[in-house]
RNA sequence: GUGGAUGUAGCUCAGCUGGUUAGAGCGCUGGAUUGUGGUUCCAGAGGUCGUGGGUUCGAGUCCCAUCCUCCACCCCA
């Protein structure tokens, strides 16, 4: 058999332990904030029916879906002239009928609506699992990589908005990120397309918006024209795209410039929060950001992103409400809202800025010696009662040159080694040295554990 | 999906317009130091130059294809 190079696929990453214990501690903050405010665990499978995934992120994510090939003779159903034509569209959706997760909220709404007569509503949970995009990797893209959402479903209360802002300032506030909380609301932007009498093009207004960070005012204007919205239309939109000012200014400046019903109730909408959110003394700033769009199309309220101040790296953290997504399997008018950090660029953030505790992989705090077979006895002994008293110990668990044993208790960060010949064990004491400063001294068991005890 | 850049030792990279046995630093192994790491000194191992074709007397270097990684667009976390 010819040797072959092992490789993983491409957008994936192993992650060695320095790299795992830095991405626990990003899991393990998030999960903590989360139960704080009684949000539940939930997990669903990785791969679900593809009939539950297709058509639920546009055109362009149901290309980016991983489709699972059926097991056995999947060409069985096939039918021979589809197959003679070569329609792989066609053939796909006969050869497979299952497809790893894109995103945790489609799950997420599909196991409320399957679950919906033992949910307790309003239904809170939190799910920390990976999900799969076949795009093409980049920095800060994977094809493989972990979501973080918490949603609250049955309930169109702003009180879970103001919660869900509390949360993310609490999180990025733990691990130590300065970051800007934008809010907006999509009733601004369908008031917005009402306004300017085109409210069929809501979606390219709302996308074309997005990019105003990215490309500037004039490019949005062209856009907007490309994407066929007359320019007088667009010259409308003007005293909009020049907007700025502290949150209540552009909310005046707005209640006043809207006047259309729906653009009015995302205001108010964005009023009230923002009256929550004043009273509570966040460490974060909160920015009423009215040009936020966020492309998914299911989001119908407010929706939320989060920047990183001090590092360029995109939305480290979105959501939104969505009034209806578990219309589509039949489950009518429940509004939830949900947010989802992103792992993978909060790691990469945090990295940059040597925001990660120093210290981090869990070493041993003393290692023994292996002279040989009657000597581990003794120090398994004395390991035993050293884990009995919850301290972090092991002995090298081959009789190498002292030397190797040595460099590996240096190279994992070890405290002390703990050195147990004939000579200590005839007069029952150990020989420990302190790696740091490179002392060592002879001392009784209890010596020990009262050295290593805080 | 479209366009561009890159790929040389475990890691980071050098290698001129094609020319003999492909280099450095770090790391690794051994020794100076047989019960002492981190510093120092000495020695050593490790590469079918991403992969497969082609041009050439000769290819790490030029051409084509393919894969990976990166960058921009699209989209997104």
């Amino acid at each position: 058999m010819a040797k072959q190079k092992p490789t993983i696929p491409k957008g994936t990453r192993d992650f060695s332990p320095e790299v795992m214990v830095k991405r626990n501690y990003i899991f393990d903050t998030i999960r903590e904030v989360f139960q704080r405010y009684a949000y539940q665990p939930l997990e669903t499978p990785s791969m679900e029916n593809l009939s539950t995934l297709l058509g639920k992120y546009g055109e362009e994510g149901d290309k980016l879906l991983f489709r699972i090939l059926n097991s056995g003779d999947y060409l069985a159903k096939v039918n021979e002239e589809d197959l003679r034509a070569r329609d792989s569209q066609k053939l796909a959706s006969v050869i497979s009928e299952k497809g790893l997760r894109y995103d945790l909220t489609v799950p997420f709404a599909r196991f409320v609506v399957q679950h919906r007569n033992e949910i307790n509503f309003p239904f809170k949970r939190y799910q920390i699992q990976p999900v799969w995009r076949a795009d093409k990797p980049q920095r800060g893209r994977y094809r493989e990589f972990y979501q973080c959402d918490g949603d609250v479903i049955g309930t169109d209360s702003l009180l879970n908005e103001v919660e869900l802002i509390q949360i993310m300032d609490d999180v990025f506030m733990k691990l130590g990120l300065n970051v800007s909380i934008k809010i907006n609301n999509r009733k601004i932007l369908k008031g917005l397309a009402n306004y300017i009498q085109n409210p069929e093009k809501f979606m390219d207004l709302t996308m074309a918006i997005d990019k105003l960070d990215k490309i500037g005012h004039e490019k949005v204007k062209e856009e907007l024209k490309q994407r066929g919205i007359n320019t007088s239309a667009v010259e409308e939109l003007d005293p909009f795209l020049n907007l700025e000012g502290k949150n209540y200014e552009k909310v005046e400046y707005l209640v006043n410039w809207l006047s259309d019903d729906e653009g009015s109730k995302g205001i108010g909408e964005i009023r009230e929060i923002l009256d929550y959110t004043g009273a509570l003394e966040l460490n974060n700033e909160v920015e009423f950001d009215p040009k936020l769009a966020r492309g998914l199309d299911y989001y119908t309220g407010t929706i939320f992103e989060v920047k990183a101040l001090d590092e360029d790296m995109g939305s480290i953290c979105g959501g939104g409400r969505y009034d209806d997504l578990t219309g589509v399997f039949g489950l009518k008018d429940v509004s939830g809202v949900g947010i989802s950090f992103g792992a993978e660029r909060i790691y990469d953030v945090m990295e940059k800025l040597r925001r990660f505790p120093s210290k981090m992989l869990p070493a041993a705090k003393i290692m023994f010696v292996n002279f040989g077979r009657e000597e581990a006895k003794h120090a398994l002994k004395v390991l035993r009662e050293l884990h009995e008293e919850g301290i972090k110990s092991e002995i090298y668990p081959d009789t190498a040159k002292m030397k190797k044993q040595m460099t590996y208790a240096n190279n994992k960060g070890i405290e002390y080694v703990g050195l147990m010949g004939e000579d200590e064990i005839s007069k029952q004491v150990i020989t420990v040295k302190n790696m740091t400063t490179g002392e060592q001294k002879k001392m009784t068991l209890e010596e020990l554990k009262e050295l290593l005890a805080e």
